[in-house]
DNA sequence: CTAGTTGCAAAGCATTTGCCTGTGG
DNA sequence: CCACAGGCAAATGCTTTGCAACTAG
């Protein structure tokens, strides 16, 4: 059975604390404040594992390695935006929905995913 | 400058007659039935030029290695849909557009992806 | 106790680069 | 002729795996 480890601990609770979808280097380093040895390999294999509980769910981006995010953000329909300075992604409400249109003929939907690229309000309050 | 070999010839070819993304691996296959011994270093080194020259655009989908298309479909505004069967993509027409509401406060946007899942219809003939 | 976990180092894979030979202009 | 290209093989960077030591239950 699976156990409970102080190294899962620290990978679940950073991304229990996220609110948005974290790298695998991001959780490396939110978790190494708790366990200053942890692996990476440790941060890979427990990322595999929390997917398959359904505790965790990789967030994929256009060009980009896949993120991870909480059970919690995944429960209701959403989408993502990500920061072209701090290269951030947070999850967005709504949706134009209504994608059937642009099918060609013959084809069925499944599934769409929709990626915002901007800046957020920090890095705008920055630039000034 | 930049010269015009059989190997360049080939792969430009493959591009501007597929009219949908291809995958470097697509475009090697398609570009070796007319020169066998092409190795994927120059397939690389030459959608590097392409890409430079504006004679091609990379297509980043999510949690997929980018694929390449021709200039001539990427100059007007389309999405891509991907093939759950066939892992193919195509260019879909049309966009549900107003995607500014979906912003948090503060944050501004610049552009957007959409992708698009399902069955294209030939596989979705195949499959009866 | 002892099977599941970890850290480290080595292995994988797709992509990129270095180097020497070949060739377009 | 000779700078640019191409093929091959080695290097890279991220992710995964193997293995011996460690620990939760």
């Amino acid at each position: 059975m699976s156990r409970t480890t102080p190294q899962r601990q620290a990978i679940r609770d950073a991304l229990a604390g996220a609110g948005r979808p974290l790298s695998p280097n991001e959780l490396l380093d939110l978790a190494q404040d708790e366990i200053p040895k942890l692996g990476m390999a440790t941060v890979y294999r427990t990322l595999s594992l929390l997917v398959e509980e359904g505790e965790a769910v990789a967030v994929e981006l256009p060009g980009e390695p896949p993120r991870y995010e909480h059970r919690s953000a995944a429960e209701h329909h959403h989408h993502h935006f990500r920061c072209d300075s701090c290269e951030r992604v947070f999850d967005v409400e709504g949706c134009p929905g209504n994608m059937k249109g642009m099918l060609p003929k013959g084809f069925s939907l499944r599934a769409h995913h929709i990626t915002l690229f901007g800046t957020c309000d920090e890095c705008a309050k920055k630039a000034g």
